[in-house]
DNA sequence: ACTCAGACCGCAAACGTTTTCGTGTTGACA
DNA sequence: TGTCAACACGAAAACGTTTGCGGTCTGAGT
């Protein structure tokens, strides 16, 4: 078991100084064509690659970017950072995660390990804890260290800095808007509690589209569920007040649903009341996961194109770090979304 | 936009050494109380953190390891990415990903990228295309330079290094045994050609359990599907040659699938061939995922434990990493699987 | 007054690079 | 033979740490 080798031990072996080494395998031109082949064949032989550390060192970039999400069993975040790595990839950089697990202070411990000095910037979501206590002073200082940073979906106005998000509210607008042409007349919505800020802004554009349309919204019809919790493990709790919300509402005849896993519960309840889908109710989710297309039956949803986002906060904050000016004109990239229809609609 | 402060800078503005200062932060007891408090409150004061990357280079070891996995998009995947993040985390250690997307080159150039000093070990599990190439000289080549590697799920014999596995066969054999005890008699096998070790391994399980049960396994009922393109897009093929699986055996009563998205496709095919669930035909899959929880029927299924693999690997990584001595006693560990029975079987 | 032990602190090396600036050796040319 | 450019290479600094060792005080003991 050899260590790695390095410069100063091929220049030992073949008796020239590191600097001669160096220059000889950046080919330059102060070296003769002697010890350049010299040097490079051992190189070659021994397999040098110059080691990184020392080269972040030196030149102060690590060629690193962080990802901060909540959770990573999840679609939407595993595909966004498909899309992260993507280009990171492709403009030479790595990608390294830390998860919050939707916790504020795991949020905060994470980013304190990376900023300082093992990354040059930041790609994150910001966990929901976070978004409730309203704490956002860990962004501040690293954005005044020097540090860019991209916030990609759940993002926070105060914060000045690039984002990448989606069109939420006209997404959701364009659901109901389907629901209420394919004749839906009482559309529930399944939604989070507000300080989540997709979950308004959705919350929004389903309001939006009952105004365009002339319907009048029934407080009654809405449902804010509080998941603080990892949201896989309580589902029942989900599915029982979903249930009392058909129960309370008997004409109910269309369902938006802001994620997936509103949706898919929203169809389990339908099933278990012995409602039909697409023909008694129709329902149309957020997200367009792995779980909408194989439902039975299967979701009309709103995708939110994660790849994409992914892909657009790794070229916005790449940008950033190797931009020579320093001029931060931050800029907020707008995603449209998608409605994909499937057969949870008529 | 301040920089990120330095010892060499509190040392300036503080009229001490750098020595002074770091030791004064470290709480030697070379340094007076004096000093040390006033060391420590500037510190405090500008936020000092010590800079990671040169710990790394003076320490000769980055507390950070590599996770390369065939792609992220995946239920199982990001259950063991999240099992290895809670124990590295735990540590004291970094996470950093690189998908390989089940691409042999890809998976090469990732470890050369992070081999180079970035990390101190790996854990990881084989793209199909290495499996099929069976090239593994990347593997020794890093072992061989004194980098620790632990494979997990997808392993492979020839290399000596930890490796965590799941009972693949066991589980697939308790899986077709509950079957076979549930009254089937013609259980069908879809799995994957022979050079995915899992799929292999899963076949022999199967095998296996009808031997026990004194049943003749039948090659008609086997379906070896080769997707070496990644899973998500081809679904309407693996479907197509489900159906025509069906069609010509029309007495299969069982159905054993050696993964989540099989299992789930066969599940629609047979609703399709108007078969009812689980009266008609009943379905096993492998993998518990989102998707075995939340399908219509709900899949029984043999559930990996893929956190706990992520927490095991990330155990015996670290383990090696900070043992003493230079004892390698490589070790595998086995984990048993578990038969999750939910509403697809009777 | 001399010695000596602490107490307190700084120097310098080391980790592995890159790069600037020198320095010594050629050979050509006057 | 003396001068000077071209050529080939080395020394050293820098990135930001930690740490062994040596140095300089002070005060106490003889």
């Amino acid at each position: 078991m050899k260590r790695k080798i390095t410069l100063k031990q091929i220049a030992r072996e073949l008796d020239v100084s590191i600097s001669t080494v160096s220059k000889a395998l950046r080919n330059s031109i102060e070296i003769s064509e002697d010890t350049r082949q010299k040097v490079q064949a051992f190189a070659k032989l021994y397999n040098y690659r110059p080691n990184n550390i020392a080269l972040s060192l030196k030149n102060r970039r690590t060629k690193t970017i962080g990802v901060i999400i909540p959770e990573i069993v999840h679609h939407f975040f595993s595909k966004v950072i498909q899309g992260i790595d993507n280009v990171a990839n492709k403009r030479g950089y790595n990608v390294i995660v830390g998860l919050s697990n939707e916790s504020f202070s795991k949020e905060v411990i994470n980013m304190q390990m990376l900023a300082n000095g093992s990354i040059d910037g930041f790609i994150l979501s910001l966990s929901k804890e976070t978004l409730l206590l309203q704490d956002y002073h860990h962004f501040n200082e690293t954005i005044n260290q020097g540090m860019p940073i991209v916030m990609f979906d759940r993002v926070v106005n105060e914060i000045l800095c690039d984002k990448v998000i989606v069109n939420d509210s006209n997404g959701s607008k364009d659901a109901v808007n389907k629901l209420i042409t394919n004749g839906c007349k009482h559309i529930a919505l399944i939604t989070t509690k507000d300080y989540v800020s997709v979950g308004k802004l959705r919350t929004q554009g389903y309001l939006k589209a009952l105004e365009i349309n002339k319907i009048a919204p029934e407080s009654s019809l809405i449902l804010k569920i509080d998941d603080k919790v990892v949201s896989e493990d309580h589902i029942e709790g989900i599915e029982l007040e979903i249930e009392k919300l058909f129960n309370n509402n008997k004409k109910i005849d269309g369902v938006f649903a802001v994620n997936e896993l509103y949706a898919i519960s929203a169809m389990k309840v339908a099933r278990k009341l012995n409602l039909n889908i697409p023909e008694d109710v129709q329902i149309i989710g957020f997200t367009d996961g792995v779980l909408s297309k194989h439902a039975n039956p299967s979701l009309t949803t709103v995708s939110q194109h994660a790849e994409s986002m992914g892909e657009q906060s790794a070229e916005l904050l790449i940008d950033n770090l190797e931009r020579e000016d320093e001029e931060d004109q931050y800029q907020t990239v707008v995603i449209e979304t998608e409605l994909i229809e499937r057969e949870s609609t008529k």
